[in-house]
DNA sequence: TTGACAACAGAACGCTCGTTCTTTAGGATG
DNA sequence: CATCCTAAAGAACGAGCGTTCTGTTGTCAA
């Protein structure tokens, strides 16, 4: 069959074969089932060597288990391979085989999810900062910001996406493009979130 | 306490903030426990309760059960809401309540999991194209591009971020960044594949 | 050919889990 | 003031779960 080369040093290879599965499984279904049915996951018909084999991808580092004693997957187990930016002459260009460091998207972007929304950017009021029309801003909401920080406010019942300053004891809105204003709030400033990610996605 | 505003219609308020400590206690733990561990989540003392509730939220459209029983979450579970730019004046803050378009980052950047990688960007050549130092690229491994797409490729046995380009016939590597030159490579050009995705994560 | 070991299979058991039923408290309604 | 509904609390119970122990099979080496 294929081979499932993602095993670690102190895994033997068939785990690498029941990880892979176990993997598929999760991806399907978001959760670690019971050792009955991990049997027919894994393919074999032993409730005790179900346990043997977790017990060795735990080891491994691919599996957690909750204070309950509920088996979860860890980082490495969702790991997606992140290159280095210099690959060695000659080397064949299998990035996934280097281990290293890993890193899953949804964690790295989102630490309290209640808290986080996803706001399109409209228009280029701040593309010095690299931020374009059509990216989408993970924004995490909460009211106080410190200066500096690129926040969504609300002016003129419309989020606006901006650089917080303070000019003479009052708050700023300050775009990171020339041929838009400084925005002065008279009053109070109402602010709606601060900005912790970037996504982009191009036509493909 | 705070208010959760990430509600359906058919789902009654109080849910609403069932469903946050359950999707921030997914976050952490990548499962959902038993009805035991369920109540210190919630924070209520009745297992019967508990069931009450998951067996709303499971109308509701947030969560699934397994074949064998076991709570799973759904897609709705993880969408995260996508804002509208333009909010109704006098309208509470609750960008959740729209429903509409909903999506989850990591299904949105990467369409074919065995074919991506993530490549971090060294330095600013290609920073006129909004893409930064210390920005993540999300790259789709691949041996053709058209011109036009950003690509990664390797020159000298680095990765290099540049846009393709065709000049007398002659395929280059077109940085964004008048400070860079062109990069005119000699016989053939190793392409690793195209840049499909961009994410930025803002320190906090 | 015999012994050791790895890779499972199968059974036995106690305890936890999900389910269901009953009870209670508070607020709204009439 | 009686009643209804919601939001829980609490107990009771049986099935299924994870754990452990023992049994079986195949393979390789000495």
């Amino acid at each position: 069959m294929t081979d499932f080369d993602n095993a670690t040093p102190e895994s033997n290879p068939k785990d690498a074969e029941y990880l892979a599965k176990l993997q598929d499984y999760y991806a399907d279904w978001k959760s670690i089932p019971s050792y009955a049915s991990l049997c027919e996951v894994f393919g074999i018909a032993s409730k005790s060597w179900v346990k043997a084999i977790l017990d060795r991808l735990e080891k491994a580092g691919y599996l957690e288990r909750t204070p309950d004693g509920m088996w979860i997957p860890t980082k490495q187990f969702f790991a997606r391979p992140l290159a280095e930016s210099s690959v060695p002459a000659g080397m064949p260009i299998t990035v996934s085989a280097t281990q290293g460091e890993h890193f899953v998207i949804d964690e790295m972007l989102i630490d309290t999810p209640s808290k986080t929304t996803l706001i399109p950017v409209k228009g280029d009021s701040m593309i010095d900062a690299g931020i374009h029309d059509g990216d989408v801003a993970v924004v995490e909401k909460r009211m106080n910001a410190n200066i500096g920080d690129i926040v969504v406010a609300i002016v003129d019942n419309e989020f606006t996406l901006k650089t917080l300053d303070k000019e003479r004891g009052q708050f700023i809105l300050r775009p990171a493009n020339q041929a838009y204003p400084v925005i002065r709030p008279q009053g109070s400033l109402e602010i709606f979130g601060v900005l912790t990610g970037l996504i982009r996605k191009y036509r493909r």
